[in-house]
RNA sequence: GCCGCUGUGACGGAACUGGCAUACGUAUACGACUCAAAAUCGUACGGGAAACCAUGUGGGUUCGAAUCCCACCAGCGGCACCA
């Protein structure tokens, strides 16, 4: 027997299915279809470090076991290419991000290939090529064709640092996602995409996909549908009424002030009537410097101003309430004003102490000189009028009711989900395919223009001014309008990062495509996704996005399906071996590359998949790897048991047909971890036997295949199988063979195990009793007691309780 | 503050539908082999002298609870005054 040695095998392997070709995904094919589908990573400076191959590893496997099973296979990989760590890159170290990402690329190709993952590499894409922006491109132009893409100007997050505007979503505690430099509010005339247009629909058809369950609730709560009432405020002296929006119009009885958000217009048009406008407007300037999440951290102290000189009239009680401005309400969400509730809402409560304002009980329940009294469950309406006695849910109901009747309210359902910021004042992103005509207005370029190709330029730093870089490229800017030929200038922002990543998934399908993002044909073969592995950060951005991109294409006939991801499951994340979150500065990076030269690509594979709880985060161990190794040292000095035959062994028979049920479950159902280690146990069984035939070993080593593919392979050859592993079939199993005829039953007195028998599975109540009872180490604890209660499940337990 | 997830040996973890807690692996100790070491193989391995006690804590339901219910505590993640 010659040693295990990776280092030549798994190159060797590696080179006999580039060559054959078994990992093909082949389009219109007669076999069933199983589209297998992990995020493609953003191919950065550091490589791929051991997190990267967890998700992958766990996909490689079910899609290794579905073509073991007969399906074609569709399981692809690309990149996800354009982005700001590049982009900063370049301008660091003086590369164009084109030459940045070639490398990186290169790099991360090389490594996944030494992984030995079964990717179709035909198919690889990159959102940075232009024949594939093109059709991001194209997307886009069709979005902005059906008016969900739209420019408006309004508060954005900016970063100081960048010198870009970032979606609220990619605002991480009040600094830059990307580059942690401070972020603060600023208008901007900005593409913004509608995505809150399909909210409800995101929503409402999570039912029918199988997505995680946890992963579903934090996309519920991100979108936040609420049901509520927008209600009208009289402002004696001027036309305009003050708007709110409360999911609370029961409390309208205990509405004693309004607040605005600083942004609110009214205080612009009606200045001449405020007589404190320079208060105002200072305060307005000291707020508007702030991000969103400084303005409503919660911890903090209120502060506001009063607006002198305009009052509201509460159209519950009629009576004039002031009118202030605060930080804590924010011109995003509703209406940007509220109606102030400080009996019954904790941060107008905290306001009015602060200020002074009157508080009042309109629900009875709580204490409100301690705090406000929010619950909605129980109490009783007081103070109000015609609510008087009713319980909060009825009193929605009147008070909605009654407000409509008189015209000074409407239902209406929010969402906290705002629409998507899509522009970027960046150069490395796709440039957005519109011009500005004065005369025409936005204009797109004809579909035969594009791709629009992302300029050559030797400077792509980002202006002090914010524009972006392309800005400064007049060349570039100055073009003719496609509808008119008069004069006009290119939108000089690109897109954000996520614009590739929301439709990629679509051009594995059929990626060389020049007439289309793909053929319909070939997207009816493949829709939808079977089976998709993401990390939970993912969750409500890319996520969000690319379900959102995807249910316009079907709204537009191109796809069939009205959710791109029949099922969603996501891992957890590798952590150093000092238990924090790997990074370069912490210095606990592990580079799969080590392991990779060190153990094998087979050891990684086993190790990363048999490390923990494939939904949980765990630590890396470099002793685990070992373990791993050792497994399949052990794994490799079968060949020294076996035997000829073509059955399995008498001895081993039972526990084969186990683990191949628990593997083929295990597999399917995220439990890598236990599948493997069902797959040891079968091993330590194997050596003591001492023997095994070779079809016992022909049906472990298609087992373990989907894990350690070219260990596997390679024995296969070695102990003279026919063809290929990867041309086998999956095992079936005999669900009689997996069940035990004879077993060791735990026999309790009172609930407590006291002996154990061995006995039939089939033995009746009597025949268990009556063993028992005879067993002195169970009898002992029977003596001088009477049995009051037998408790007997067949083949399970037998439990006596005595008294 | 809200929402979600997670708490089991020294460590990663296992435990079907409420039915033998700690599978599998790691670490450790001892033994075999060896001149020796590595590798390999074998044995032990939650605590306790024992009765017993142990699945974050305290209650509850049950013949029986890691698993179900209630209330807490801790850690991790997400969100940010969302009216």
């Amino acid at each position: 027997m010659k040693d295990y040695k990776p280092s030549e095998i798994e190159p060797k392997w590696q080179e006999v299915w580039e060559g054959k070709e078994p990992f093909k995904a082949y389009n219109g094919s007669d076999k069933p279809k199983f589209y297998a589908l992990v995020e493609f990573p953003y191919p950065s400076g550091e490589g791929l470090h051991v997190g990267h191959p967890r998700p992958y590893t766990a996909l490689d496997i079910v899609a290794r076991k579905r073509r073991l099973e007969g399906y074609n296979v569709l399981f692809p990989m690309g990149w996800d290419a354009f982005g700001l760590p590049t982009e900063n890159y370049a301008i660091k170290h003086k590369i164009h991000p084109k030459i940045v990402t070639e490398n990186n690329v290169a790099r991360f190709k090389k490594q996944l290939q030494s992984i030995g993952f079964s990717f179709d590499w035909s198919r690889e894409v990159n959102t940075t090529d232009p024949a594939y922006y093109k059709w991001t491109q194209w997307i886009f132009l069709k979005l902005f064709e059906k008016g969900l893409a739209y420019k408006q100007e309004m508060p954005i997050n900016w970063c100081t640092s960048c010198k870009v505007g970032l979606a609220n979503e990619e605002v991480v505690n009040g600094s830059c996602e990307r580059c942690g430099g401070e972020v603060i509010r600023k208008v901007k005339n900005q593409w913004m995409l509608k995505i809150t247009k399909y909210a409800e629909r995101l929503i409402n058809d999570l039912d029918e996909v199988d997505y995680l369950d946890r992963i579903k609730l934090q996309q519920k709560n991100w979108i936040g549908r609420s049901h509520g009432m927008e209600i009208d405020f009289t402002v004696p002296g001027i036309e305009d009424k003050l708007r709110v929006y409360t999911t609370r119009p029961d409390t309208l009885f205990g509405a004693t002030y309004m607040v605005l958000a600083v942004e609110h217009s009214i205080i612009d048009k009606y200045k001449d009537k405020i007589e404190n406008l320079d208060e105002v407007l200072a305060y307005r300037e000291e707020v508007m410097k702030k991000s969103d999440f400084e303005r409503t951290e919660l911890s903090k102290e209120k502060t506001g101003v009063e607006i002198k000189g305009l009052r509201a009239i509460n159209p519950a009680t009629k009576e004039e309430i002031p009118i202030w401005i605060s930080d804590y309400v924010l011109i995003t969400y509703g209406t940007g004003a509220i109606m102030a509730v400080p009996g019954h809402d904790t941060r107008d409560w905290e306001f009015a102490k602060k200020f002074n304002l009157p508080i009042i009980e309109v629900i009875r329940g709580g204490n409100i000189e301690e705090a406000a009294y929010t619950d909605t469950d129980s109490g009783e309406l007081v103070n109000s009028g015609f609510l008087n006695g009713l319980e909060v849910k009825e009193a929605i109901n009147k008070m909605s009711d009654y407000l409509q009747e008189i015209g000074l309210g409407e239902r209406k359902v929010n969402y906290k989900l705002r629409d998507w910021v899509f522009s970027r004042q960046r150069y490395w992103g796709e440039p957005i395919p519109l011009v500005y005509c004065d005369k025409c207005g936005w204009v797109p370029l004809a579909e035969d223009e594009l791709p629009l190709m992302l300029p050559e330029v030797d400077n792509y730093e980002t202006t002090d001014t914010g524009e972006s870089p392309l800005a400064k490229m007049d060349d570039w800017v100055n073009t003719t309008c496609p509808k008119c030929g008069g004069e006009a200038k290119r939108e000089t922002d690109t897109m954000p990062q996520w614009a590739g990543s929301s439709w990629y998934f679509l051009r594995y399908i059929d990626p060389d495509n020049n007439n289309a993002l793909a053929s319909k044909e070939a997207l009816d073969y493949w829709l939808p996704i079977d089976w998709y592995n993401g990390g939970m950060e993912h969750t409500t951005l890319h996520l969000l996005y690319s379900r959102f991109w995807h249910k316009f294409l079907y709204d537009e006939g191109i796809v069939k399906t009205s959710e791109p991801y029949a099922k969603r499951t996501s891992h957890g994340m590798i952590l150093g071996d000092n238990n924090e979150k790997m990074s370069k500065s912490r210095g606990n990076v592990v580079n799969p590359d080590d392991i990779v030269r060190d153990y094998g690509a087979d050891t990684l594979r086993t190790y990363e998949m048999f490390i923990g709880d494939f939904e949980k985060s765990v630590p890396w161990s470099e002793n685990g790897v070992k373990g791993c190794r050792r497994f399949l040292e052990r794994v490799w000095r079968l060949q020294e048991i076996i035997v000829d035959g073509n059955e399995y062994s008498k001895e081993l028979e039972s526990n084969i047909h186990k683990t191949i049920k628990k593997v083929s479950e295990d597999f399917e159902t995220l439990k890598y971890n236990t599948g493997i280690a069902a797959l040891m146990t079968l091993v330590n069984d194997f050596n003591n036997n001492g023997k095994i035939t070779k079809k016992d070993f022909e049906t472990f080593l298609i087992l373990l295949n989907p894990v350690a593919p070219h260990i596997t392979e390679e024995l296969w050859q070695v102990v003279g199988f026919e063809g290929y592993l990867f041309n086998a079939q999956w095992p079936q199993y005999d669900e009689e063979r997996t069940k035990d005829e004879v077993i060791e039953m735990p026999i309790q007195v009172n609930g407590k195990v006291r002996g154990k028998l061995i006995v039939n599975v089939t033995d009746s109540q009597d025949i268990i009793r009556e063993k028992a009872l005879k067993d002195a180490s169970i009898s002992k604890f029977l003596e001088g007691k009477n049995i009051v209660k037998e408790i007997f499940i067949m083949g399970k337990i037998y439990n006596i309780v005595v008294k």
